[in-house]
This record gives structure tokens, sequence and C-alpha cells, in this order.
DNA sequence: GTATATACATTCAGCAATGTATGTATAGAC
DNA sequence: GTCTATACATACATTGCTGAATGTATATAC
């Protein structure tokens, strides 16, 4: 057809990436073509194909595109002249499970990435990256626990790295859980009774501790 | 080639579901084709089709077949003659996480599920199944939870739903972390102390106990 | 004002997987 | 001992998708 001029045209590249998300959230990035792709954003694979190298392209760029906002909240837990690092977590956790609920676009990237997507062959980089990320988080996680631990709010022999992966794999969890049967759970009402419980499991729980050293 | 006996045939279904799992293992439930589970499993596509409709259903077969034999422990715990519901939960935990970690079979089940199938199109009533199963596990949960306030061994006025959804969510997320990141954690030795962190939350901490009644 | 790169749409060749139809040799029923 | 259903293998037609090639009109650089 015509001619777009270059903000038209990101304009058209951010179509195609919400029509991704949008049919890769209905039919699973596997099953879904191109040209589902393409009609749901209402152009022709020719656009895509301009835009990106092919589907693998597509779904990548997707997933950055909603990298998520949460770092500032959780960069301040982290935060060494943090007055209350555990407070500040405690926020970030009930803010992250809250979002997953409240925000549509957030609960269908979390629903693609738990439920329709294959992680093999070229996905499998995917799976890496998330690795990665978990990784990271785990060691922002890690330095907040050692920012509470010389605040007091945390047990002086608390096993951090042990304490983290719990903690974490908890978040992951109850995210996961929320969404196979989200009628069983008012992840809204239950966000902070689960975080303090999660919480109240790190300062007094014997099983997160160091076995006695001398 | 040559007509086989009843029990031989048997077999060749049995080798054919073992090929698929392994190819479903490796390249993905969808992007795997039934050449690639024939080859496998050292037939040809006509045998697959004579045992089974279609891929779709070969992946039912399979998932079927490996049916958790996790139940009878969990039986135990729930049954209200028992005189310690909260051992035979912890036992059953225990032995769910580290099942996972020596059983290969087991964990390529679970990496199958989590990270190498699409929940869409006919796969969603496997969704739906998951979420039926998940259910029933909560039940017996909550029954067991109920046993062991009669015994003692949880605080009268736990609030059960809540503590359910909280102690389940926290198994799938320690599973599903030790997946994605199997270097980092030891799942096999952590398996105990995060089970016995989990349980003392349950007891000691006021988040999942029931508001004030009076 | 012209040239060229841009932002797509359209067309086409090719493949890979699927499902079915057919072939075939034997196990088991009688 | 014959017959038929069984347990596959082989061959074939169809389909849907991909990627590239080509077409085209217009922004934009100059």
């Amino acid at each position: 057809m015509v001619r777009r001029t270059k903000a038209e045209a990101l304009q058209t590249r951010a179509r195609i990436l919400d029509a991704a998300e949008q049919v890769f959230h209905r039919k699973g990035v596997l099953s879904a073509s191109l040209k589902d792709i393409a009609s749901e954003a209402g152009v022709t694979r020719g656009a895509i194909y301009w835009h990106f190298k092919n589907k693998h392209d597509v779904f990548m760029a997707m997933v950055d595109r909603n990298r998520l906002p949460f770092d500032s909240l959780a960069e301040r837990a982290e935060d060494a002249s943090e007055p209350d690092p555990l407070g500040r977590l405690r926020e970030f956790m009930v803010y992250l499970l809250q979002q997953a609920v409240r925000d549509p676009a957030q609960r269908r990237l979390f629903e693609i990435m738990f439920q329709k997507c294959e992680f093999s062959g070229e996905n499998l980089a995917l799976l890496d990256r998330q690795r990665d990320a978990c990784r990271d988080s785990s060691g922002r996680l890690g330095r907040t626990f050692r920012n509470a631990i010389a605040r007091g709010q945390l047990p002086e022999n608390l096993d951090i790295a042990k304490s983290v992966t719990w903690l974490h794999s908890q978040l992951t969890g109850v995210i996961m859980y929320w969404l196979l049967d989200p009628q069983v759970l008012d992840l809204e009402g239950a966000a902070t009774d689960f975080v303090d419980t999660c919480l109240f499991a790190l300062q007094h729980s014997p099983s997160l501790r160091n076995p006695a050293t001398h």
C-alpha cells in the first residue's frame, strides 16, 4: 500500500507485538503462525518479515518489551543505606503478586511464559535468560537479606543461600499456582498474608539457620 | 513385517510411549513429530497410528501412564486414625522432592509438563485435568490439616484454605525453581529443611491464622 | 526535483508433517 | 487347516506454513 512515515512504522511494529502477545496467549507460541499474528495486527506477513527475522524474533522482542518494571522497588531493598530493607522487600513482593492480578498484560505475559511456551530448540536460549534473570534477582535478594541482618531484622545465623532459594521458589510457586486455578485463590487479597508468612519463616524458622559453628 | 503376538504388541506400545517421553523431553511436545517418535522407538509411523489416534493421544497416554505413585503416602496422612498426620505429611513432601531428583523419569515428566509443553488447543484439556488433580490434592491436604489440628499438631484457628494454597504453591514452586536451575539448588539435601520451614510456618505464623472471631 | 532507501503488500516455491489408504504376513479363533 | 482379525510397514495425497523473491508507492535525504 502506501509507505508509512518513520513514526507510523514504529506504531506498526508495536501493533505487531501487541498482536503477537494476544495470539501467543490464545494459541500458544508454537501453535501461532505468522499469518495469525499478521491478521490480528491488521497487516500482512510481509510487514512482520520487514520488522522481524522470524517468529522467534517476534517472540523475543515481545518478551524484551515487557521487561519487568519491578527493578526500582527491588533495588531500594538492597540499598545498604535503606533503614528498613525487609519492609521494602515486603512491599516489593506484595506489589509483584498484586500486579499479576491487576495488570492483564502482566498476567498474560506470565501465562505465556508458564503455560503457552515450549522451551525447546531456539527457545532454549530463553530458558537460559530466565535462569540468568533468576540468579540476578537471587543475588539482589541475598544482598537485601544481608542488609536486613545488619539492621537486626533477620537472625545473624540465617543461611542466606538456602533462604534465598526458599523465598524465591515460594514467589514463583504462588504465581504459578494462581495462574493454574485463579478461581480458588484470591491472590490479591491473600498476597500480604502469604508474604508475611514467608517473612515470618525467614525470621523464626530454625530450619533456615546455619548449623551451629564454633 | 511380521505380525506380533499380543504381548509383543503391548511391548511395542510401551516402547512408543518410552520413545515419546524421550522425544517430548528433548524437542518439546509440539515440536516433536510422529516421525521422530517412531524412529526413536524403532518402528514406523504406521505402528503409532495403529496404537494411538494421533500425537495428542500419545501424549495423553504418556501422561496417564506416569500417574504419580504418591497417593499411598498422601492417603496415610489424611487418615483420621493416623496418630501423626503432620509426620506423614512431612514424609510425603520430602519424598516428593527427593523423588524429583532421584528418579530421572519423574524429573523428565516434570520438565515436560513445566517446560516442554504448550497448554493450548487440544492440550487445554490437560490444563483442566491438572487443575482437577491440584484441587484433589488440596482437598487431601485440607483433611490432613484438620487431623493435625485435632491431634494438636497445628493451631486451632489455622486458616485451612489459605494454608493449603500456601503450602501447595510452595511445593510446586520449589520443584519448578529447581528444574530451572538445578545447579544452584541441592534439592535432595535441602528438601527436609525446606519442608520443615513450611511446617514451622504452618505451626507458628500468625498470618495463616483466622482473624479473631467472637 | 530527483534518487534512493523505506515500509510494507503480494506472489511463489518448497518443505515437512499429517492422516489415510493400502499392502502383508502372521497369530489366534474355529 | 482355513479364515479372519491383528499388528504393523509402505505409499500417497493433502495441507499449512515458511522464507524469499518481487512489486510498489512514498518518505526522505540531497
